[in-house]
DNA sequence: CGTCAGATTGAGCAGCTTCAACGTATGTGG
DNA sequence: CCACATACGTTGAAGCTGCTCAATCTGACG
């Protein structure tokens, strides 16, 4: 069930099977949710953080004036709420993006894993690494690439995340998000999302067909937009 | 010496003594950097992390055009690496801003508390979920704040950081950054920096003097620019 | 006193937004 | 099976925010 989890994080260093044991009991049910059902809502006080079996999920904040921002995607084998496990309340809200399967796993759980298994509590801390990388891309892309830049990147960075999951075949994988969803990852509108996604279909780096992506030749899409895959490939050390 | 951070990790939970012992002894070598001064650089192997003890230190990357963009700022009692303990190497640079004196804590040190002091390291984490916190705000200001609101919640930020450090004297508090560098957080032109500087100063919301800032009236500021304090104040759970 | 970094100013331009309309696919109830 | 509703994508026009380039001003310092 929790085998995209498992995998990610053997990128950090092989698992004893006792951790292994511990991971896949900790989970409790499995919830699934509709396109745009709130999983979290801000504000709410927390008590266990939501593993992605299934689906896309999206963290975001709503401001005063009705605009919206996502600060992250969590696609299968991500934990949602890693950080703020120690947190008592959430300060933004984690909504489905399509039909979504999420597991639940008590925070009660992940504080014995940090009792108990120092070992795996480093790989988790390395997962939150590289989130935080993931992070800082972003605010790279909303501080100093201009339109065409943060889209072709994201795309990039989501058929590297989507194959290490097994979830793109070759150049091509479900992106289940609209415009709108795109101008709120990456604070432009939705019209200007759509003659972005133009231009870049106009180019040949892109071809899209309902919520299939494909880019036909990933190399110069990485270098059109100035991709380095490196925050993604970190290993883990020790 | 590490006063700062023990102040702030005990916003979590009361410390024990073994675990301030421990922490008291951890760090090696006091070094001090100049203006400008590169601490770490971008691919950098890293074998441990940095504590500011005073002065302001960033995270940065530059991009192939020349640009820069800065994702975090360091003050006295943050560590800056903590996220990356467990990586191999660094994808960003981190530089003093000012005159600065930081401690270095050896990773194998870091290991050391995850083996031997769950809470601590809990505590550790918790202080990983406010940057992030941080991280994610700064990410809503640049998806969907304009000019004058970026720089206006900035300020407010660095208020509250600085007064929970004890920094910041009533509503003023020392800023050692060049417009160019704050146009570098937030993906402004120095020149735009500095026109919204001076609006925000024409509306009595900010007063300037050399590197000095004073907010006169913090409540009036944070209004005019959404600040909300929910994201940096949040207590520990455990 | 000259030098240099940083702050300030002006003018013209580009990227992106807003508003408003229209096109197109999918689903639903009668 | 059609009529309609709904959600999403597409297009055009006008305007604003923030950028670039280039010059000038200011203060600190050797």
């Amino acid at each position: 069930m929790i085998d995209h989890l498992i995998r990610k994080l053997e990128r950090y260093g092989p698992m004893p099977d006792e951790e292994r044991r511990f991971l896949e009991q900790a989970p409790s049910e499995v919830v699934e949710y509709r396109p745009r059902e709130p999983i979290v809502r801000e504000g709410d006080a927390l008590s266990e953080s939501y593993l992605v079996l299934e689906g896309f999920a999206c963290r975001y904040k709503t401001l005063a004036e009705g605009t919206r921002q996502i600060m992250a995607l969590h696609l299968p084998g991500d934990i949602c709420d890693l950080h703020s496990f120690v947190l008592k309340t959430m300060d933004h809200g984690i909504a489905a993006m399509d039909r979504c399967k999420i597991v639940k796993v008590s925070h009660a759980r992940l504080k014995e894993i940090t009792e108990r298994y120092p070992r795996l509590t480093r790989a988790l801390w390395w997962d939150l690494a590289i989130d935080a990388a993931i992070h800082r891309e972003w605010m790279i892309s909303m501080g100093r690439r201009d339109a065409r830049g943060r889209i072709g990147h994201l795309l990039c960075e989501l058929l590297l995340r989507l194959r290490s999951v097994g979830l793109a075949e070759g150049n091509c994988y479900e992106l289940p998000a609209t415009q709108a969803e795109l101008g709120d990852v990456f604070g432009l509108s939705t019209v200007h999302v759509n003659r972005v996604l133009q231009r870049l279909r106009g180019e040949g780096l892109l071809i899209t067909k309902g919520k299939a992506v494909t880019i036909p030749d990933p190399e110069r899409l990485m270098k059109a937009v100035g991709f380095e895959s490196a925050y993604l490939d970190v290993r883990g050390a020790c």
